[in-house]
DNA sequence: CCAGAGCTTATCGTTTTAGATAAAAACTGG
DNA sequence: CCAGTTTTTATCTAAAACGATAAGCTCTGG
């Protein structure tokens, strides 16, 4: 991967840290909804992976947000409700 | 790449093929267009393949729609006007 | 019947993702 | 300071994408 011109993939690892933030979860929370490992994680959400479509939906749907709100500026930035922060991941089996 | 599950993929590959045909565009142009090969458009439009956000960001690029919009259903599934399919697309250095 | 256009499928070599693991930073509270 | 948590970076191997090429398929019109 030629480390120019991924612009976008910084912006889409941006967008997914920010949710993951947002959702009060830590790189491995993340990584254990996703299937993602967290080295993985951590390169895409600095941009340095050009991940596969697959990945971005598992990622996507972790975070419980729509795919395509990962790729571009969408409207609802506001994902997962404050008050639930943190709460709701059924991360029940991991713990 | 698992043959199950990618449904996704399967819905992405189709929205590639309407937004080409509706812009009159065949494989091998949208090739030129994006830099994919038109053997792997063909495995992309079919759902045969689980590709990279920097392929499906050059393939949106060439059919003038958002990478978004190729990934679920959006309001405006008119990316481009009938008077202009076939037309407005810089292919002139190939022909 | 066949010729051409468009699409599909297969194979090959190269590059890159991706999980696992480990170890090194960074950050945080005590 | 320092201990624990979180994130980053580095290896390793396996699997898959990808472009190129070529061969095969399908459909349509002459």
């Amino acid at each position: 991967m030629k480390n120019e011109r991924h612009n976008r993939l910084v912006d889409v690892g941006r967008r997914i840290r920010t949710t993951r933030e947002s959702g009060g979860l830590t790189l491995h929370e993340l990584a254990l909804l996703s299937g993602v490992s967290s080295p993985a994680l951590s390169l895409i959400e600095n941009g340095k992976r050009d991940i596969r479509l697959t990945s971005l939906f598992r990622i996507a749907g972790a975070l419980r947000v729509g795919a395509g709100d990962l790729l571009e500026e969408r409207s609802a930035d506001v994902p997962i409700a404050d008050e639930l922060a943190g709460r709701g991941y059924d991360l029940e089996d991991y713990r």
